[in-house]
DNA sequence: GTAGGGTATAAAACCGGTTTCAGTCATGTC
DNA sequence: GACATGACTGAAACCGGTTTTATACCCTAC
């Protein structure tokens, strides 16, 4: 038993009974099994082992044997770190996402782990929290850390800065659901400008004239969803009244913000219908009318964009935008490994399209 | 300038202006800088690069000081791959989670990451999916990617089985929100008897007698919660019920499900207020209530546990008790990293308590 | 004057793999 | 029978660091 050779003075050898995963115990040290053992119980040398294992080489059908032999008495498996030392590739994926508390965000990366997972990839994960040193900072140390790839999920801002890190430019790198100029890379995106649309397509078509839209102070997304909402009342020869257009702060709002919103009921003619940049602050609205006694979709009716899981679990249920975020993620995943293995890295943009959920807080109204 | 020497055929240097990061590029690929440009830089051996780097060993201050300086102007940073197969060390973490969709553990998740990359940790994140084979293979995976320590929140079965795999009994591994018996392991909980007995207790105090508790098919904490609700019944000396004790499957609920909870309307003397063993399954009670014009907390009292972020937002905003998971998991990752400190492996046993938070959906009722 | 000791450094070994290079042997070809 | 060819294999170099060992130098003590 190659045992016995390693086995001087301190040593202790260890074998599980049902595993027969294999350590030699030196003190308070527990070694793993390296190529170097297995080569010599099956009495060959460490490159024959390689190949073997990697498929790399032609060994004859009797070394093999021996080699694989050797291999599965010990459960032996090759250190990920010194492979990815020798061949620059570490079969890690490094995830940047803004806020995983987000439930949105939360799926999205358990898309990317579980996708990237069934490819033989792990997943880094670093959050954000949507401050662009912090992410800078993770994106030169996932670098650091030689991930062979970076995804990075949502985000406010446009891109192009973040990408000034140490040797971030090196690395393959794919962006979901945020906006980059410059630098020539590949994105998912979603077409929001289309989403807008469909969201106060669907209200016109139930009747409704005049449409509330709510955002914060904009971010791109937003933005374009707002084009959307023009988009859609200039197809249909329909003016926009800006007063109609409430634009908060992002985060908690204050009694002012919601007065701002209140307001809306005593304008001229009132709107019969909200549009909400996201689902959250669509939530908020209904919370808010609850609290004032104007019923959904008596009232008023009101949409979202994003179709997060609580949309559909909160009462009147949410009609919303949907945005395929699990597909959209699984898409970004798929074009990095393809330039990890092709090593091209093209400027892709891709774009993929909303579609509506319709549920309980609109309503058809008299025309 | 070191590169001249480098730059033989096919060579291109190649230098950022502001970050000043140094790449050599042959061909299509891209090399970063290494210990050895640096030492030869400096004109000193990459021993003596090694020892500036880590503090290892004297160094002249004359030697030191050229040698940070070449380092400064390429912006080197050592590989942490090279690093790692020599120190036997990652600086990387494994945070095994069952399902990061569920926002309880994203902000765990969120927690973990944010303590261990502060003291220069990477997280490595794996979704076990409630699935302990699953479970495991991620377990072998992250021991054979070679990372330091293992970090393991929730799931419902025992942990034991799940250590049966290959060279995972070698791995630092602290258990978070888990029970474990069998190996000697260090894990933090929840004192959820006790946590049981506060929502029980807080019912009585608010003039209830008949409490009914809605649970799954019992996962260990469940039972736990129960037998809180069992313990603070005897304290108090009010005989327990069976009837109102409903135990249903995991998951969405069928119509017999909800007939079994509606059926505690029609007893002989019906309970006043409900506990149940998660705020998920509060808030299906909530809305199944609701749909039967059962008014909340005026009919029935409602309590949950866990308090999730959906607790407060929903109407009326659930009373339930606070697990602090962010304090757990960052106690289970300081356990952890004083265990790779330490090389000790202690069996410890840390039981947080939970607390009560009052909101809207119980009340007082007459004595 | 030399042994001892500390400081500063380079050379070499090592971590655990992959890959190149060279060499052996059997076979086929002219 | 000489030579080319191809299958098989081991030695050595390499990936980029850390650590041990060896050496050179200087200073002090006896």
């Amino acid at each position: 038993m190659f045992l016995k050779s390693l086995c001087g003075t301190g040593f202790t050898a260890h074998t599980r009974q049902n595993g027969l995963a294999l350590y030699v115990r030196l003190g308070r040290l527990l070694l793993a099994v390296t190529i170097n053992e297995i080569a010599k119980m099956a009495h060959v040398s460490k490159s024959t082992v390689s190949r073997v294992i990697n498929k790399s080489g032609p060994v004859s059908k009797q070394t093999k044997e021996a080699v694989l032999s050797a291999i599965a008495s010990v459960n032996f498996q090759p250190s990920p770190i010194a492979r990815g030392l020798a061949l620059k590739k570490t079969n890690t994926i490094g995830l940047v996402i803004q806020d995983i508390r987000n439930p949105y965000y939360a799926l999205a990366c358990w898309h990317v782990e579980r996708f990237l997972r069934r490819f033989g990839y792990i997943t880094i994960m670093c959050n954000a929290d949507n401050d662009s040193e912090i992410e800078q900072s993770i994106l030169t140390a996932m670098t650091n850390h030689s991930v062979d790839g970076v995804l990075v999920i949502g985000g406010e801002q446009d891109y192009s800065h973040v990408l000034e890190g140490d040797g971030v430019e090196s690395i393959p790198l794919v962006l979901v659901d945020r906006e980059a100029s410059g630098r020539m890379l590949t994105s998912v995106t979603l077409d929001n400008e289309y989403g807008g649309q469909l969201a106060v397509g669907y209200l016109f078509s139930l009747g409704h004239e005049r449409i509330a839209y709510v955002t914060s102070d904009f971010t791109v997304a937003e933005k374009q969803r707002l084009q959307g909402y023009m988009t859609e009342h200039r197809n249909r020869g329909i003016a926009v009244d800006s007063e109609l257009i409430i634009s908060l702060e992002e985060g908690q709002w204050h009694e002012g913000d919601l007065n701002r919103i209140l307001r809306i009921f005593s304008l001229n003619h009132r709107p019969t219908a909200l549009f909400a940049s996201n689902d959250f602050k669509a939530l908020q609205v209904l919370r808010l009318f609850r609290r004032n006694n104007i019923s959904i979709p008596d009232d008023i009716s009101v949409i979202g964009f994003d179709d997060t899981e609580i949309a559909s679990v909160v009462h009147p249920a949410l009609t919303t935008i949907h945005q395929p975020i699990g597909r959209m993620v699984e898409l970004g995943a798929k074009l990095l490994l393809d330039q990890l293995d092709g090593g091209v890295v093209t400027e892709e943009k891709r774009v993929l399209s909303p579609w509506l959920v319709e549920r309980e807080s609109t309503r058809r109204i008299a025309g």
